[in-house]
DNA sequence: AAGATCACG
DNA sequence: GACGTACGTGATCTTC
């Protein structure tokens, strides 16, 4: 006995079965996607392993010695699934069709049977793989004893189980006794999770030791909590711990590798309807190999040249089939298959990755895992590359173009599938491809999308493509497009990369969605994200889709006059500039401009920055000017016009849609740490308005004829969403009188009456309260208000003195970001913090703040979502035609008939007002004009 | 690609 | 006692 493979097929199973689809059945109705799951991976093992004993280990019965010790153990476990019922025995079957045993034991679960093998095995000196991915099982590790993820394909060794649990695999058991585990129940002590519990243990020892020591410990709740629940931690920790010497009916000895019958092992394929194992094991023509150790072998002809011993016969076993889709039959067999399984991943590719100017190019679908096709519709011939476009490529033949469905009726066909409402079809980022197809007449829905679930799990953690999701979830790396479209100057669009690449890239796309869906799904409701999801994200998609399609229009000839009136007056400065420098210099190069102050001009005044470079930011050049220096003050002018040339004036003409004459900007769900939307392509979410010159820009933003443009903003939401979260009374009572909140904090902080109040107090009112939202701190506030550090904290002081609830508030969320690694909003978004347990103050700090402000700017968002989602609808219901165009973060915009305004402005007022009930008031002003800027 | 700067909430 | 910070974005330009 040299190698024991220990499989813990109830994991197994489960994972199996939320992995793959449901719609896996036989010819009898029976689903089989766990069976399915379970067969292919252990017969993968098989054809790898050099083990020579092998068992699967199974539960039993729900109850075991644990329900005596804690009767809630595992007590509140849903039911198994109706459809997986039937496949236990089934795996069992199979578990016997490929020769090996199947072993199970009455109240005992499958983790003590294979605690119990394991040191056994140890004992007769055998190395033991216990191949699962169930971190109950990582005490087991170390000491010849390793753990392989057969899904992941990952081996888990003590480095591994220190990396998850943040101590060895000896003291798993007391983190766990220490941290518990709420989906077993495992009660653990109250606020200690994984990350507090590792660090008491590593201080203390052991259980024993921190509870013995809890009295010592400083953080007060902590403290109380151990001292409290240490009977509950020591149960935890029997609950934990496996047992090892189960008394076993079948001895260890029993699992040697025997030769499977393989007619046995092809009728039980058969019987399931596996056919492509079924037609793999087949093929090969499996046979009985017979050198001492081998299971599963290749009959001579099989493969030639390849041992018998070591073949990875079954090798790949979960190789992805990709089709080219090129006639109307096979395109119509894809739309049957999607059709009934009522679920089908989607992509689009395309020219451009402007949803509002890109032409469509091809569609990828995926049904099951791991089988996909691409749909090739606008694909040009080689020749077509440099040469004279005509159009539409897709209807005119051009040279060598390949073989494709006409992209009209490829359409036809497809639209029935994308809009039936019977079959949900999933995407990565699926607003890009709704709003291509929409404008070719295809409205998808319903739709799933894989990149908003991933944000909604894990907003704050990383980012949300593709590329980035599969390194992770499924350890798999993407073709990436430069591959397939090459790069730089070489780089051609989609409709010009040769059809056997294409469907590499394209197909990959779909099959990797629907690999993604199958695995984030399931964990919205695992992890109680199902409603935020649902409600806030999900929702939100075609609204958005409707949004970027309308546009706004914009006045070209106004922006034109603009650019060129700002282009003049760049001219006058920069010679102005030049003369006053005594010498031409770039004036855009803050390197060549700190050159000539610093250096020619001999201002005085230091270097900053890690790069060495003077800092001239304007606040900087805004004290130089202060003292009187021109130089500076002229450079502000010039750049506050070189700003509004270059990024609006300009660009915005560049950005009108040829086709619609509007600007149609993108949102990005999933870009933000805190639940709010981005704006780019143009980024219309900071269209200037603080400065006179900036709100002329604002100004090209306008109605149609007859239209009006109308703007709804949330007053004070944020202030408002604290004094609501924070429960603060004075706040909450300021905005139920509707007072001026920042007279108000001003007379409370600073002790002045509200009559005559002396703007300059107001304004450091303000001040504090907008450092409050962004997790204030002393040198904030004094670099804002221009005072001395000293000062501010005084202010800060005063402040928490007259509202303790905000201080208190402030160091919950603090606390709670630090053991959870996230905070949630009212709506029960997560945002996570990375580095909110640092040891480098800065980075602590930074997350600490960031913690602070996000249930609060994550929380405004929410509410902003919650009307969008209702508005549509809420329109439509009253008869009203408006359209909304635009979010800016607590601002919606919208273009409205001339004889629906005051309709329409009541009813916008109304529905955002009711977006959210809270402890305070919801206040939404509006204002109407027919430019942007006149609506205000 | 990174950094500086500046537009917005 | 020193460090060096207000929160969240995107676009443009220069520099390397």
């Amino acid at each position: 006995m040299k190698h024991v493979f220990l499989i813990d097929g109830s994991g197994f199973i489960f994972r199996a079965y939320h992995a793959l689809p449901d719609s896996m059945k036989r010819p009898d109705g029976t689903v089989v996607n766990a069976v399915y799951g379970f067969t292919a991976m252990v017969l993968k093992l098989l054809a790898d392993t050099d083990a020579d004993h092998i068992a699967v280990i199974f539960d039993r019965a729900r109850k075991t010695f644990r329900s005596d010790i804690y009767p809630e153990y595992k007590a509140h476990r849903p039911p198994a699934p109706d459809d997986l019922i039937p496949q236990f025995e089934l795996v069992r079957e199979a578990t016997r069709a490929m020769g090996l045993k199947a072993v199970d034991m009455e109240g005992y679960e499958a983790d003590d049977l294979i605690a119990t093998y394991a040191r056994q095995a140890r004992e007769k000196g055998a190395q033991v793989t216990i191949v699962s991915s169930d971190k109950d099982l990582m005490q087991l590790v170390g000491d010849g004893v390793v753990m392989m993820d057969a899904m992941k394909n990952r081996m888990i060794g003590p480095d591994e189980v220190f990396e998850k649990f943040g101590v060895g695999p000896d003291r798993v058991i007391d983190v766990q006794a220490l941290a518990g585990d709420s989906s077993d129940n495992v009660p653990g002590v109250a606020g200690i999770g994984v990350k507090t519990a590792a660090e008491l243990i590593n201080t203390f020892g052991d259980l024993e030791g921190v509870l013995s020591n809890a009295h010592t410990i400083k953080q007060p709740k902590r403290r109380e909590k151990l001292m409290e629940q240490a009977d509950n931690a020591r149960i935890s920790k029997q609950l934990v711990t496996l047992c090892q010497d189960v008394p076993v009916d079948v001895p260890l000895d029993d699992f040697d590798v025997v030769r499977p019958d393989v007619n046995l092992l092809l009728a039980f394929l058969k019987e399931q309807d596996f056919k492509s194992l079924f037609a793999k094991v087949a093929a090969l023509g499996l046979s009985i190999g017979d050198n001492g150790n081998a299971k599963v072998s290749v009959a001579s002809g099989g493969l030639s040249g390849v041992p018998p011993s070591v073949a990875p016969i079954l090798e790949p076993l979960p190789a992805v089939q990709f089709e080219l889709v090129q006639s109307e039959a096979a395109l119509a067999a894809w739309i049957a298959e999607a059709q009934d399984a009522g679920l089908v991943a989607v992509d689009t590719e395309t020219t451009s990755l402007n949803a509002m100017s890109a032409a469509l190019v091809g569609v990828s679908l995926c049904v099951t895992p791991g089988r996909a096709c691409y749909i090739p519709l606008a694909h040009k011939g080689p020749q077509a590359q440099g040469g004279f476009d005509f159009g539409d490529g897709a209807d005119s033949p051009a040279q060598g173009a390949p073989e494709q469905i006409p992209l009209k009726r490829a359409l036809e066909l497809l639209k029935p599938l994308l809009e039936n409402p019977g079959v949900l079809k999933v995407g990565q980022n699926i607003k890009y491809d709704m709003v291509v197809l929409s404008r070719y007449g295809v409205n998808i829905a319903p739709v799933d999308d894989t990149m908003v679930i991933s944000y909604v799990l894990e907003c704050g953690q990383h980012g949300h493509g593709m590329d980035e999701l599969a390194r992770l979830h499924l350890d798999y790396e993407t073709i990436k497009f430069k591959d397939v479209a090459g790069t730089g100057k070489a780089q051609v669009t989609f409709d010009l990369v040769d059809l056997d690449k294409a469907l590499d890239y394209a197909a990959e796309d779909a099959d990797v969605t629907m690999k993604l869906y199958k695995r984030l799904k399931p964990r919205l409701a695992s992890e109680h994200m199902n409603t935020v999801y649902e409600t806030l994200e999900r929702a939100l998609i075609p609204v958005l889709v409707q949004m970027e399609r309308e546009g706004i229009k914009v006045d070209a000839t106004e922006l034109k006059r603009l650019s060129d009136d700002f282009a003049k007056r760049l001219g006058d400065l920069e010679i102005e500039i030049h003369t006053i420098a005594g010498e031409p210099f770039n004036i855009a190069s803050p390197k060549q401009l700190g050159e000539i102050l610093f250096d020619k001009m001999g201002i005085q005044g230091g270097k900053k920055g890690k790069t060495g470079a003077y800092a001239t930011g304007a606040d900087i050049l805004e004290g130089l000017a202060a003292e009187g220096h021109e130089l500076p003050a002229r450079v502000l002018d010039w750049r506050q016009l070189a700003k509004l040339k270059s990024t609006y004036t300009d660009a915005l003409i560049n950005q009108i849609n040829a086709d619609t004459k509007r600007v149609h900007t993108s949102y990005s769900m999933a870009g933000t740490s805190t639940g709010r939307l981005a704006s780019s392509d143009p980024n219309l979410q900071n269209i200037p308005i603080r400065s006179e010159e900036g709100r002329k820009i604002r100004k090209a933003f306008i109605a149609e004829p007859g239209h009006t443009l109308l703007s709804a903003d949330y007053s004070q939401i944020e202030l408002r969403l604290l004094a609501h979260v924070a429960d603060i009374e004075q706040l909450k009572k300021a905005f139920h009188a509707d007072l001026d909140i920042h007279a108000m904090t001003a007379s409370e902080v600073f002790g002045v009456p509200l009559e005559g109040m002396d703007p300059m107090v107001r304004r450091r009112a303000k001040a504090i309260n907008f450092g409050i939202i962004y997790g204030i701190s002393a040198f904030g506030l004094a670099r804002q208000l221009d005072i001395s550090r000293g000062e501010a904290s005084d202010y800060i002081k005063a402040y928490f003195e007259r509202f303790p609830g905000i201080q208190k508030y402030m160091d919950d969320t603090k606390a709670f970001a630090a053991e959870h690694g996230y905070v949630t909003t009212l709506f029960g978004r997560k945002c996570h913090v990375g580095g909110i347990n640092d040891k480098n103050p800065m980075v602590r700090g930074f997350s600490e703040r960031a913690a602070i402000n996000a249930p609060i700017q994550g929380g405004a968002a929410d509410i902003i979502k919650r009307a969008m989602v209702h508005l549509p609808g809420a329109l439509a219901e009253a008869g009203l035609s408006a359209r909304m165009l635009l979010q800016v973060h607590d601002e919606l915009i919208f273009e409205v008939s001339d004889s629906e305004l005051d309709a329409t402005r009541t009813l916008v007022k109304a529905v955002m007002e009711s977006a959210a009930t809270l402890d305070v008031p919801l206040v939404v002003d509006v204002g109407i004009g027919a430019n942007w800027d006149d609506a205000h």
